[in-house]
DNA sequence: TTAAATTTATGACTTAGGTCATAAATCATG
DNA sequence: CATGATTTATGACCTAAGTCATAAATTTAA
């Protein structure tokens, strides 16, 4: 996250797109830095079969395809608006001069790359070995503790449908209705009106 | 990557670990920067049930397990030495005093975190979404053309047994063994003593 | 140079989670 | 506020990949 005065001092635009809309697109170059001002952005891929998987769900303050900024690799993943959202978008060049003038912010753009490469390789080493609901356990926990700071039992609102925690943790909506039916009985998650609460 | 000579100037030492040696483990906090000089080692996960999961395998020049250093997090894997390995070991004040100091060097080791990140979304994508047969080449040419830079058809000759292939792309070694053969008929790679070439 | 360990190989079988169909409940929108 | 879209729900069934057993080939180390 960088701070807005900064942003917008550097030249950064305030760009608005409509719930669906892409950001950019898995494969191409990058030339922009995007900080989320308000609404929801995510990272996915779909594959032949049209199955998506969701690398992440980025809200205000996030920061997201930053990778491709600094080395010669394409995007991994589209970036596509779940809702209506305002987005910070700074040149690719003008970034990087201001990383070179402000290392301190080179280095909590740096802070925030290691936090996703945590999450993700949390999530790979989940999505290889581990069953239904320990997957959906591990990232209701991440999103809990390391992304809202909450500690309390069943403190935690789950704003993400089944569908989107399906296709972030690799199942299907239906394993994800039955696996957290069964966590709920366990007493690992509640639902209120079909809400879950972690 | 960070230079020898800066390394050993800012008094890194170099310490040989044994094969299977623990270089650092699970949950564990960061104290050090590490840098392969000879030798391999291995970022792996083992779950509950003894399943094994490599988030990567590191040679010589390559760095590891950065990201807990720039972010209050812990080393979300365990690193072990695959064969006897060199490694340089930096301690973090330093490590990150050295940054402040060579801001190109920051900038190289944020290129090298950025690779890592693009190779975690796409493995974590090929995991939750392919089938056995698109996860390995996706891999292989992730190391054939990423990695090792290589381009002509067959040139990558794969050292990896298909136990760390399996390990690698979430399947079990039967699979790999299973699925390898089918792409050798259809052509995709080639086995010459039962070694994979792509 | 031999014995032990590792790696590759193959067949039979089992099963977890995916697939498909259908529907109720809730939400969003004109 | 009515209607269409989305989300949650549930049962039946199916299949890809995992599991297990066994063995041959190769590599390692003693």
């Amino acid at each position: 996250m960088i701070a807005e005065e900064l942003l917008l001092e550097f030249g950064a635009e305030v760009i608005t797109y409509a719930k669906e809309d892409y950001l950019f697109e898995e494969g191409k170059k990058a030339h922009y830095y995007f900080q989320v001002k308000s609404g929801e952005v995510k990272m996915n891929n779909i594959n032949a079969q049209g199955k998506e998987f969701i690398q992440s769900i980025f809200s205000c303050p996030r920061s997201f395809g930053e990778p491709p900024l600094f080395s010669d690799i394409p995007y991994p993943a589209n970036a596509i608006a779940v809702t209506k959202a305002e987005v910070y978008r700074l040149k690719k060049e003008v970034f990087l001069e201001l990383l070179l003038n402000y290392p301190q912010v080179h280095l909590s753009v740096t802070r925030g790359m290691a936090k996703r490469l945590y999450y993700k390789a949390i999530m790979a080493s989940e999505i290889s070995s581990e069953d239904p609901e320990h997957r959906i356990l591990t990232l209701l926990d991440y999103l809990k503790e390391d992304v809202h700071q909450l500690t309390e039992p069943f403190s935690f609102k789950v704003n993400l449908t089944r569908q989107q925690i399906a296709d972030l943790s690799g199942l299907r909506v239906e394993t994800v209705i039955r696996a957290t039916k069964s966590l709920e009985k366990k007493e690992e998650l509640k639902i209120k009106n079909r809400k879950l609460y972690r």
